[in-house]
DNA sequence: TTGTAAGCGTTATCAC
DNA sequence: GTGATAACGCTTACAA
């Protein structure tokens, strides 16, 4: 092993200054730096991230909390993991991973041994246990999701609420007569995940201010046979409008190719006989068959966005208060599910 | 911050008393044990892992190479990064993540820095640069994936070859006349992943042995699209056996649901007009719209072998030679996409 | 502009 | 069975 004496004896130098060079944390004669780095280069040498966290009390490491417990989403956790990653490379930050079903000791493991200089807790829930804890760490958490009570952390999520008027405005806005919501399967409901109820909010408040007739029907789950039995309900509900056009909203991203496929055995064509519009990443919704008319969820942004606010907050950059909470806007993408307007 | 000092002092003993009861390397009396194990509960004691890091030379940290390259699979990494993730936890080790675009320098960052004991490389392409880097490192590196010369390095992988054999094997033995191997879209195949050729070598020598007409056809993508150019060419191909019944194997997970969705729509029905096997995840094969029958990927049995060997190896215990390549066999599930036997 | 030296919080080698 | 104490490799006052 490598170590900054060596490469200090090597450019004749100390060690400080050889630390100071990699740091750029004092100035340096264009010489003395020049021998420093030539040293660092011929020597091949990589600074020792243990030393550097013990002696520094920085770690330089992002612990990013993911999503793992049984039955949890899963899809769609992975271009959060990229981005996250990717931007903490950017900042020469690296990302330790902890899983969801570690719950709070997770966290304060993370916090306390200093394995991390941040936290990024991805898809809390409305009252989640971990908040609290989150809240009286050493280290700075952001959350992805939005608890009932943020309790003075940062929070960053895709605007729910306003995924769901925008659903149903499109609906309302193109001449259909009836909106059905195919909702969240139980086991997502019953995780009490807070997005769950905002998107509902905002595609209930939309279908009021249109008027509009609007039903929820719930799936079991999201496997083909969920999707039937969530259908069978809202086929068979003509609701006031009795059978005029149809739009529906498929919030869950498992349960849109599966709604999609009965729709076409059942000889209903998407986008010829009723709507269907989708919450999910452009990805999935460009690759449904059909090509179903989408509310992205751009996890990209959302992470972006959250690792912004932790390395403002780590460089003691200004940031806006605690307790703030971001939300992306989803964006409406027609495709091939959209009837046009009458 | 709590330190093993506080502990001693509360408990009255030393700091190393402490640290040997936390690591048992040498024996305790059962007063001072108890004393010193009551000191670190009501401190709330963790101990500093930079600090043990850098004293005990072991970060207690695995590296996890990931393929987030642009265009990568990316499909089916999240079962690898959970399983991996919690096998880790299971021995009292982190994950820390570094991406396939970092190449080669992300491995000697993580090994140089002396941030992890050992490695997983997920997806090595078959003459993959970062191979010799690997060999190289003063941690052990696990590959998953195998490339052409293993260099004395361990691999893990799924038996692609034999996979290959059984999906041919199947359709000869339930009657088929020929098979076409809708074969991996030209990104994946300019990686030049290895498993790619392995699959293409088994299916060959299946159709060989059985003395089956056989095709190979490359869509551009896994698009819609893609899967409408392979098909357009692997339906006008009726081969020596001339529209008999045909058999499909479609290797690539991200083309499967493309592929029997362009049969629906000729009026081709999987399963009545003709049979196709996709290689997948149980769990991909469930969902797709009509579920395919499926050669299983198995993430987890080969995350937990790589990780099996890579503990054995951290452990010093007894372990195979270097440039062992253990292969998961993969499992054949017939659903509903199979023609029965004649 | 540079060097000296005191930590950072563990582990592990000696002693007893 | 337990206690001093010297590393581990780096950062950062404090001096010069």
């Amino acid at each position: 092993m490598v170590t900054s004496r060596d490469v200090a004896r090597l450019a004749g130098v100390s060690q400080s200054t050889v630390s100071y060079v990699m740091s750029g944390r004092r100035s340096i004669s264009p010489e003395t730096r020049r021998r420093v780095e030539e040293a660092i280069e011929t020597l091949g040498f990589q600074p020792n991230a243990g030393a550097r966290a013990l002696a520094s009390q920085r770690s330089q490491v992002i612990g990013l909390v993911v999503p793992f417990a049984p039955g949890a989403d899963m899809t769609g956790v992975l271009p959060f993991i990229e981005t996250i990653t990717k931007c903490a490379r950017e900042e020469d930050h690296n990302v330790i991973l902890a899983t969801e079903d570690e719950g709070a000791e997770g966290l304060t493991r993370l916090s306390d041994q200093s394995l991390c200089d941040a936290i990024v807790l991805m898809e809390v829930g409305s009252k989640d246990p971990r908040i609290s804890v989150a809240a009286g760490l050493s280290v700075p958490v952001i959350l992805i999701g939005v608890p009932d009570d943020p309790a003075g952390l940062y929070c960053v999520d895709l605007d729910y609420t306003l995924a769901g008027r925008l659903a149903v405005d499109e609906l309302a806005t193109s001449a259909h007569d009836r909106v059905v919501l195919l909702g969240y399967p139980r086991d997502v409901m019953a995780r009490d995940v807070n997005f769950v109820r905002r998107f509902l909010r905002g595609a209930e408040e939309s279908a009021a201010a249109h008027g509009i007739a609007y039903a929820e029907v719930s799936p079991p789950d999201t496997s083909r046979a969920g999707a039937e039995v969530a259908l069978d309900e809202a086929l068979t509900e003509p609701g006031p409008g009795g059978g005029g056009r149809l739009g529906l909203v498929v919030p869950d991203p498992q349960l849109i190719q599966p709604t999609l496929q009965s729709l076409l055995d059942r000889g209903l064509v998407p986008g010829r006989d009723l709507s269907v519009i989708g919450l999910c990443t452009d990805r999935t919704a460009e690759t449904t068959t059909p090509p179903v008319t989408n509310l992205s969820l751009e996890p990209r942004d959302v992470s972006r966005r959250a690792m912004r606010i932790l390395f403002r907050l780590l460089n003691r950059e200004s940031v806006p208060a605690p307790s703030t909470v971001e939300l992306v806007t989803p964006r409406l993408t027609r495709r091939q599910t959209s009837l046009s307007a009458r």
